[in-house]
DNA sequence: CATGAATGAGCTTTCATTCAT
DNA sequence: AATGAATGAAAGCTCATTCAT
């Protein structure tokens, strides 16, 4: 485990201890002078590298977010059939949630931030993960693993999926998982 | 509309108000006294009912879930055939979320509230939900509507369309809902 | 033991509850709501009879100074001699406090209180005992018992006498109190 | 006279603000607020130097006692026989009492303040001055200038006597008090 | 670039007192 | 005379942010 002030530049530590402070105690508990400490770097420091606690989260959010995504992209990246794609990303989901519960908590703990940037940023992510899927849905369709369907409806159904999947409300078994993957499939062939 | 110094009983007015502000400015920056304003009550008056800010919110999505649950029972007691029971569930969930979009923004927007109770309340409702879903869904196994399927997945089926169907993604039009109904269904049979 | 509410009538109730209440908890830590629970009656009823929680304090002061200072003449008029009187108010004392020891606390733990009213009311109740404590040392100065000494001095001396025994600072035999007397009188003489 | 925001180091200008409005108004009185301004500094540096308003309080005592000590042992010390050492200590108390009457008020005014720390502080330094006072006792019998008396006994009639001649029940002059001293050496021998 | 002492706005909560019944 | 629901002033404390060094 590295811990934050041992990275090599003051940002990204900075970046990682708010990421530990967001997360064990969420937005309004958390306290920029705790993630300085953590950081091992004066409370003026964090100043200097983000205007507010607010832009602070935002970042925390984005590099976040940015891992997720990347993550996902590399493990559909591994099938070369869009439902194999597909499985793989609602499989690595998983994972990924699971390995890392302090993700999600450093969402839906801070779902409370009442800030239109904090909405937005969410969204916009949101968006670039319904895109890849589209994109997979549409080769699904192209070539006819899956009948055609409303692409918006499509999109709509793997995200619940991935929901659905969630660790945090308790694990599932490789099967199981497996399963209900099967089942979204049948429902869409 | 009705405002919230207009209901007769004070603790009503209180927490129909607390709704109100909770909803549109998130728990933390709603102000104990704002709610005492919108109620046309003194901020006193508001700890005579509740021993606290978090208790008020407690109060609220108490409120507000038993509402929410009891519509779907309503809808549900509507059909006799366990599928048409789900699919009701699930239209009303729908009419629900899009009426009411404030009662979503109450349990979103506070869900970064660090509190013990607030979490144990949220599960303990989910967990009431899940349970009407899952007699359902053994209903539907008994009568042969759909195949016999680990019911802890059925649920997270169910509970994965639930949140694929939220308008805040957008609104669904009917027909695109009753497809997705159809393809949940379809996947299980 | 008596309960405050169990007193004939309801002024008097009251103000038993109040003792109790400002000696076990002090005056800012009392609340008029308990003080009514006690002596049950409502909370508006106090306001009946006592005009402030204020006026409430000085009514147990004075209640409980009289008591005291009855029991100091009392037993100095169990004696004939002056000396023999002052040992008596100097013996009688320390049972007092040591019997009743929430009546020292009454007044300490209040002596933060600050109203003119409250200290011109304790100033006023040690003048009556001074005078007394003096007029016992005129006569035994008379009768030649103690060399003539200034009044005021002498008084002081046996104030100092009175701190000087408090079964506050651990409680002493009997013999130990004669000795302190014997070492007063013997100063004066 | 120096005015708190002239002292030199922050820490200082408070805890001397501290000691003029806990003094001026009691404890539960003084604003934490006031004691800022008077200091002038931002209410804020106040915690920045002691944790609560209860510390600020227990802070002020210990410098008050710290320095009143102190100065009796100063005074103490400048002569060589016991009964000399005592005479000044007494002598000595009333000076600084009569000086500085404020300091009275502070002990007495707050003495209300219902905490365990408060209480174990004035009790600690009150034994520090007892056990001063009972080792000049045990040099003087030693020395044979008193008879040998229980020394518990002893050191309760000297704080009788620095009670007897608290200057807030009026001032006495040299003589009186070299009287009253006088009484006490008489009794003791 | 880096710092941390200083700041003060802003919040929850308590409770003496009032007054309509 | 008796009540207790309603009130709102008042105060301690936190912590994001600033800025002089």
């Amino acid at each position: 485990m590295v811990e934050p002030h041992e990275l090599s530049n003051k940002k990204e530590a900075i970046l990682y201890s708010a990421f530990q402070v967001f997360t064990e105690k969420g937005y309004h508990q958390a306290k920029v002078s705790e993630i300085a400490e953590r950081a091992r770097v004066g409370k003026g420091t964090v100043y200097e590298y983000f205007d507010s606690k607010e832009a602070l989260l935002i970042g925390v959010i984005k590099a976040g977010t940015k891992y997720y995504i990347e993550q996902l992209n590399e493990s559909a990246e591994q099938a070369v059939d869009p439902l194999g794609k597909l499985r793989n990303i609602l499989l690595k989901n998983v994972t990924i949630l699971k390995e890392n519960q302090n993700f999600r908590q450093l969402i839906n703990h801070n779902f409370g931030v009442n800030s239109e940037q904090f909405h937005l940023l969410l969204q916009e992510q949101r968006q670039i993960l319904f895109q890849k899927i589209q994109k997979i849905l549409q080769e699904a369709i192209n070539q006819q693993q899956i009948k055609p369907i409303d692409l918006e409806i499509g999109v709509r159904l793997v995200f619940g999926h991935i929901i659905a999947m969630d660790p945090e409300m308790g694990n599932l078994a490789e099967e199981q998982i497996n399963s209900m993957i099967d089942i979204l499939f049948k429902g869409l062939q």
